[in-house]
DNA sequence: GGCACGTCTGAATCTGGAT
DNA sequence: AATCCAGATTCAGACGTGC
């Protein structure tokens, strides 16, 4: 192939295979989406007895970790091959893969920058209860070497917060609707096709206009078809024909940004919602304290939890707050109290408030 | 020191050797927040050219990887070797350091059950503008082994939250003003105290009032401290001793919070098992009578011996639920109802609950 | 058209006590 | 240790249907 390098197409095949035939120290960015070696055992039904659509890929099922670290250290050393000196390179992961993949890119030579974290706007619920929602993947940031002097989009990352500094946990949806890729029948194409806009804000803070981004694992083409967007030349790599092609279509639909376009989008954010758990935690309310309504004519106890408990009555502060009042409903934030210094009540939306204006 | 384990008191001495003393399987819970490793070169100034007090204690520098790796290693293996066989242990980190750490958990044996991000509302800024402000800290919580049967205080996490599902991400402030420890000249005496809110969650999510916390590095105390304001037990190691001396005043003065408020909201899992044919026997549904499904679609009769039968199908609440349904299975508890007075449906859970509060 | 309501789905390591 | 089977368990958002 020798030293000339192809942009903008997607290369069918192993990815190790095919940037062994990349020149080296020739791309500004690598961004990957590797295998997360998930190992899902039997089915999982939600409680309305509906089956959950797994990963059950091939090509996420490795023997065991070391057969997952070899394939890692190998792709991560051709990865780091091709970047150039002054390039950084993005992987996501999840809980299963994560600590292998960062573990690897520092035995490698790479200089971590952050771990950001993908909060999931709304991510699958955990249905049997066993576990926390698992409602984030994380990605890791690094530069090539420890002295590498890298590109970081600080003021493009600032303006796309409001003019605060872009924190290290993003909150963007899942990809669905419109912007999923689905067969003719309909199913999705690809199981863990990722949002354009977590690929916008990654390409945005680390990538000039002009600039190579290579996507080892390309899957349904998010990173292309949003480099293509914004301006970047890419390099795809995808073993599986089918996404490739698929990958090939998305991206030959994409409609180049103008130039001079603003490319910050400015998000709302939203109004922080404040459960009574967080008022107890915290030690505004403390547990095994008294709340009493406006009259003191009932007294319910805080338990550690956020719920309390009135007589025999235990639940929410709004169950708890319908039930003695023997209502439909009740909104506790107004109903209950606690008592301040000198006997003074005090409503607990009142603390809420607080919080709130403390940025919570 | 044999096989009795005294609880609530703090070991001053190096962790893997007062580990070793310890009797195997005796805990019920690991959390351990150990050094980071950082990597920090020279000092850090802000833009007003004032000094950041950085972590550079000697307990957080190691010469390479390999030498973190080896201490890491060696900390966790002993740390198993005192979990229960049931336990949990929770492992905090930042990015310089948990990806060893997750590897570490993993090659040793332990099932990882979620990594946690703890999102902090108030950050240090990243007053170089280079990366992205490093707004969070990650916890991993794993069980000993794959097959353990481990404690998750899931209706407690979920009242903490407004009856939402907890998620992997926690929105709380660092550890600042009156909770934070200082020395006499008013400096902070530790450099990475946690905030108590942290732990109030962490404790309540995997224990039981009464059961046995082990930190390992309990530094400023307080995993201690909120152990024993949740009616825990504890076992705390610090090598240094004027961190354990501070954390013993830390606990002593604590008052543990009346047992009412540390029992949390109670699981229906947690529940004395009530079986049908007990609602049979007492003539709350009683043999011979019919039961219906919330449409009316079908009916089944109520056999003396707690089995109904439907048609041809006969069987237990739940297997003759599926089987009408066609589904793979059925909780018949909230699937078959009785016809009150007046016509009205009644769940038989409504029936089950009853008998549960009058103590079955 | 607009609103109310029902249905579907998403990188998922998803039960536990009795026998 | 393996087997059996009772019975516990879901959130946000997109989309379709019907009034």
């Amino acid at each position: 192939m020798g030293l000339s390098l192809q942009t903008d197409q997607i290369l069918v095949g192993d990815c190790i295979d095919v940037m062994r035939e990349l020149p080296p120290a020739s791309v500004h960015a690598v961004v990957a989406d590797p295998p997360y070696n998930l190992q899902l055992r039997g089915d999982l039904r939600r409680p309305d007895d509906s089956l959950v659509d797994g990963v059950d890929a091939a090509w996420d099922r490795f023997a065991d970790f070391a057969a997952y670290d070899a394939f890692t250290r190998a792709w991560l050393t051709e990865a780091r091959r091709v970047l150039r000196k002054d390039g950084t390179i993005w992987v996501m992961g999840a809980y299963h893969n994560v600590f292998r993949l960062g573990a690897a890119l520092q035995d490698l030579g790479f200089w971590i920058l952050n771990d950001v974290i993908w909060r999931k706007s709304n991510p699958m619920p955990n249905f049997r209860g066993r576990r926390f929602t698992n409602a984030h993947e994380t990605l890791i940031w690094a530069a090539r070497g420890e002295e590498s002097r890298y590109r970081f989009n600080y003021a493009a990352m600032k303006a796309l917060n409001d003019d605060l500094q872009m924190r290290s946990d993003w909150l963007i949806p899942l990809c669905t609707g419109g912007e999923r890729l689905r067969d003719a029948a309909g199913r999705k194409l690809h199981p863990t096709q990722k949002p354009e806009a977590l690929l916008h804000r990654v390409l945005l803070s680390c990538t000039a206009p002009g600039e190579v981004v290579l996507d080892p694992f390309l899957g349904s083409g998010t990173t292309a078809a949003v480099a293509r967007r914004l301006g970047r030349r890419f390099i795809g790599i995808e073993r599986e024909a089918p996404y490739a092609e698929a990958a090939q279509a998305r991206v030959d639909a994409v409609e180049p940004l103008p130039e001079g376009a603003t490319l910050v989008t400015v998000q709302k954010r939203d109004q922080p919602r404040v459960p009574f758990g967080t008022l107890v935690e915290r030690g505004l309310v403390p547990a095994g304290s008294p709340l009493f309504d406006r009259a003191r004519r009932w007294r319910a106890m805080v338990g550690a939890d956020g719920s309390i408990r009135c007589g025999r009555v235990q639940g929410s502060i709004h169950q708890v707050g319908a039930a003695v009042q023997d209502a439909p409903s009740c909104n506790g934030w107004v109903f209950w109290h606690v008592e301040a210094p000198g006997g003074r009540l005090r409503v607990l939306d009142e603390l809420r408030a607080d919080i709130v204006a403390q940025g919570v």
